[in-house]
DNA sequence: AGTGACTCCTGCCCGC
DNA sequence: TGCGGGCAGGAGTCAC
């Protein structure tokens, strides 16, 4: 399930192929995809077609891409055309893929919008710069749960960083532990005037954003916290621990999604290639804790229902609160 | 303000 | 074998 780390190696993945492109065609093969698309399709394709791509950003599981109007290429890094004032906005839900496709694959079996781009003007790092004839590139929105979509969104202003901007759409999202201006005073401070269970708060996008139920679970163990501890009850050595723990899981996650990670084949299931290897809880119900075992201590990893979903946990390493909040 | 319920979906896995 | 039910989950919306 792609969370922060997976939708940065998308994004990344996408930052070698798009910036640069024009957005020729667009074909919607299931409208269900565009659903938080004003004015459905043909507003999509209205207000994509001819538009210019830049470089892809991502604030938690929110990617997009500001578009500006072709006119005269100036060419990277030559200052841009136009400034944008739209972006293709990209949540890839539970199974959204963005697939990069240069040599005519296949329709993949869940393939729901293709948008065909032309005339890009960098080349991909590592490819031979020659005069061979620019290819057409493809994008591929695949979404078998079809949870993800596509639209198009206005950009406005960042009401704390001059010069940024992000879609409408995702001004309520809060910034996310890996982002150069996340501040962890801020988040600390709103944890305490918060009365809810530390768990809930972490899958909270408005709180901190780019953490789900996988990493949740990763980082309360890692940060040795129960997921009900209240969060007004965390003092800054506690916040600041457990702020360290995300990073630290969303980067290991990152290094070992990027190793699997091919340019022009975007696999978010390939991510499970990394789960099973680095996990610690999630999945693991039943199974000892590794931590508990390298201290003589079989301790077996418990599974709750919370929320809605589940919770993993080592009831030794993160003990329930005397007082619980869910 | 906080929280639960519901919705959107498909695929897989279980039990009968 | 086949069918129904449960489960998985991000996030928006609505009700209390």
């Amino acid at each position: 399930m792609p969370e922060l780390p997976e939708v940065e190696v998308v994004r990344r993945g996408l930052d070698g192929w798009i910036p640069g492109a024009t957005v020729e065609t667009v074909h919607v093969l299931d409208e269900r995809s565009l659903r938080r698309q004003q004015g459905g399709p043909e507003s999509f394709r209205a207000g994509l077609q001819g538009l210019r791509m830049t470089t892809p950003c991502r604030r938690g599981k929110y990617l997009w891409v500001p578009l500006t109007h072709s006119g005269p290429s100036l060419g990277p890094g030559r200052g841009p055309a136009t400034v944008a004032e739209n972006a293709l906005v990209v949540h890839l839900g539970m199974s959204g893929q963005m697939l990069v496709d240069t040599s005519g694959e296949p329709e993949q079996r869940h393939l729901r919008v293709r948008l065909g781009l032309s005339r890009i003007p960098e080349r991909p790092p590592g490819s031979p710069s020659s005069s061979a004839p620019e290819r057409s590139v493809e994008l591929r929105f695949v979404d078998q749960r079809l949870f993800g979509g596509l639209y198009l969104d206005g950009l406005v202003p960042t009401d704390d960083v001059a010069g940024q901007t992000v879609p409408a759409t995702v001004a309520h999202i809060a910034r996310d532990p890996l982002d150069e201006h996340f501040s962890l005073e801020d988040l600390h401070a709103r944890l305490r005037r918060r009365r809810t269970g530390i768990k809930r708060a972490l899958l909270d996008q408005s709180l901190v954003s780019g953490i789900g139920n996988i990493y949740a679970d990763e980082a309360l163990w890692r940060a040795r916290l129960h997921y009900a501890r209240p969060t007004e009850t965390l003092n800054r050595t506690e916040t600041s621990r457990l702020v360290e723990a995300v990073q630290q899981v969303m980067r290991d996650a990152l290094t070992e999604g990027g190793t699997s990670f091919d340019s022009l084949y975007v696999d978010v299931n390939g991510a499970s290639g990394y789960f099973d290897r680095s996990l610690q809880v999630y999945g693991r119900a039943g199974e000892l804790c590794r931590r508990c075992a390298e201290n003589g201590r079989d301790t077996l990893i418990r599974r709750e229902r919370f929320m809605n979903r589940s919770s993993a946990f080592c009831p030794t390493c993160q003990p329930v609160p005397r007082r619980a909040r869910h």
